[in-house]
DNA sequence: CTGTTAGCGCCTTCAG
DNA sequence: CTGAAGGCGCTAACAG
């Protein structure tokens, strides 16, 4: 900048006026350094202006993996970043409680105006340690702080939606496929719980045998695991998947055993992502909302981010039903 | 800093020695500064660091949208780069070529040390305009000015494997699904290059009627304008899809139109996602080589971080079809 | 081993 | 309308 006010012959204040249109700026010294910009190939430094500002015009999402879900809701929330003049990036964890705090030490986080956090890894007391007043919103299934936003989905009341539906249309034998009573994954377990729920509620017994863990939240796993279940000899007659790229890989195990889906074993998932529907013979799945979730905690960051100092929300977004082929309720 | 240097009683230069374990400093003195340091909550302010620094540290990959394809091709990237001892950030552009040149911006790329950007909307003649001395790899099927570094898929003969593979295995009238002529995608046109030329190979008529365009990238397109194809009476015993998001829209077109995949029709795609090999009975796809994309890609931006200054490569990385049950050759 | 000086590039404030 | 001064927080270079 220094070297467009020499071109120009003026002062850098000059030069920064006319760049930023803040002071009026006579027209021939405007146009003058106009020029000298146009010849430097001049263009602001956005580290020292965010330096001198003391904010960046940035948010961050910072998600476990870019994959699969968080990809889709990434979309959602971009254009809802975008719409009130900042940038969205994104950065990953890998879901590492160590990834994860770093991400929210206090030197990182002045690199953001806000943070969106899907918390995988950090449990209540790791998170009871974060001290910082940059706005933060936490998503996801574990346990948080009190004076943290937080958004969350009704997984109990998902699961026990799909095994209901299931259990109404036949199945008295339903796999929970990856739903294990796990304290690092809150997710699965109150997804269980749900899963657990229905059976209670319809007078069916709860048989652990039906619990089966998988190593991982892949398609490869799940199908791995069902497989197993198919080779052990345990009857079923249903699979309730914790996510839908899980069931696709209980789609998969099924096809290759010559299960007929829903004749012989229905089958749900858990997030309705975009490929669900179009899994022949289309996959029924708790629609977690990701338009509605991507908006919620938008909305809290950007409340906080206007100096909003009230008490933290909590809200559990709400869950529906998706029915499609894979159940007997379906089309 | 200066505050925690007050507290200590030493000097801001002492604070830095004694965070960053740059220069030695005398055991009590530094303990005076640490415990100056976690009273205060005190953190090294990035900015500032990076603002005098002249590095951030950090690498960009700019992509479309965060899903599927992208989101598959970033998780790969993201370990090469810290590997390195960097962090990478992801950031949106909706594919247009707007936001693809406000990127590329001085402004912008200052905030990285470098920058991987999949090129979908902007032209060679719009990419000749980006001035600037920043490491940039571009990635993706447009035509890029030779300064670039770019790396590139074989998307001719992936097309054209996929189809000949079809025809080695009976089809004889296969639509190109979503394999149009269009400039601005050159992606499709290479892939219909490829997909006639596997036609011409095996002595066959290219009818341009089996080349059916679709609105949008995604399953729903897919589905729809095969749908439509069914609905004309157009006779067909294969489809090759541009993308595998493309072909899993087809698979539920042919499942709800009661035609069996492979034995009616067979069914590939290009991409060969995660999801590809679970989609009964298996979807037969071009492998994009995700793994090696991404490998090269960050080996030409690390060079050119360490100071290459050499011409600037042009890598077509080489795809290979992997057959599955969509197509009568596979398991 | 520790402190002082200076400057990365910008923009708020105040003076002309 | 234009310019000069000062400082955001950090660290390289040099001095003590």
């Amino acid at each position: 900048m220094a070297d467009v006010a020499r071109e120009a012959g003026v002062s850098v204040m000059t030069v920064s006026n006319v760049v930023n249109e803040r002071l009026p700026v006579n027209e021939p010294t405007r146009a003058r350094v106009m020029a000298a910009v146009e010849a430097l190939g001049y263009e602001v430094n956005l580290t020292a202006r965010h330096l001198r500002a003391g904010r960046t015009d940035t948010v961050a999402f910072i998600v476990p993996s870019f994959h699969d879900y968080f990809g889709e809701v990434s979309d959602k929330i971009a254009p809802l970043i975008e719409a009130e003049g900042r940038h969205l990036v994104l950065e990953r964890t890998s879901g590492s409680p160590e990834h994860e705090m770093a991400a929210l030490s206090v030197a990182r986080l002045q690199l953001y105006d806000g943070v969106l956090l899907s918390v995988v890894g950090l449990d209540r007391d790791q998170l009871d340690r974060v001290r910082t007043a940059k706005p933060i919103v936490l998503l996801g299934e574990r346990d948080v702080p009190d004076r943290f936003n937080h958004v969350r989905l009704a997984n109990e009341e998902g699961a026990r939606l799909a095994t209901a539906h299931m259990i109404e249309h036949g199945s008295r034998r339903i796999v929970g496929l990856g739903c294990t009573f796990d304290t690092a994954h809150m997710m699965t377990s109150d997804r269980r719980i749900g899963w657990e729920r229905a059976h209670r509620d319809a007078g069916l017994d709860v048989d652990a045998r039906y619990v089966v863990p998988i190593s991982t939240f892949t398609s490869a796993a799940g199908r791995d695991a069902l497989l197993d279940v198919i080779a052990s000899g345990l009857p079923f007659d249903g699979v309730f998947a914790v996510t839908d790229v899980v069931a696709l890989g209980a789609v998969a195990a099924l096809a290759e055993s010559g299960l007929r889906v829903p004749t012989d074993v229905q089958l749900a998932g858990f997030d309705n992502l975009d490929m669900s529907s179009f899994i022949p013979p289309g996959l029924t799945s708790v629609d977690a909302n990701h338009e509605g979730v991507a908006e919620t905690a938008v909305g809290l960051l950007h409340r906080q981010m206007a100096g909003w100092t009230g008490p933290a929300e909590h809200v559990v977004a709400p869950v529906r039903l998706v029915v499609r082929g894979s159940t007997r309720g379906g089309a």
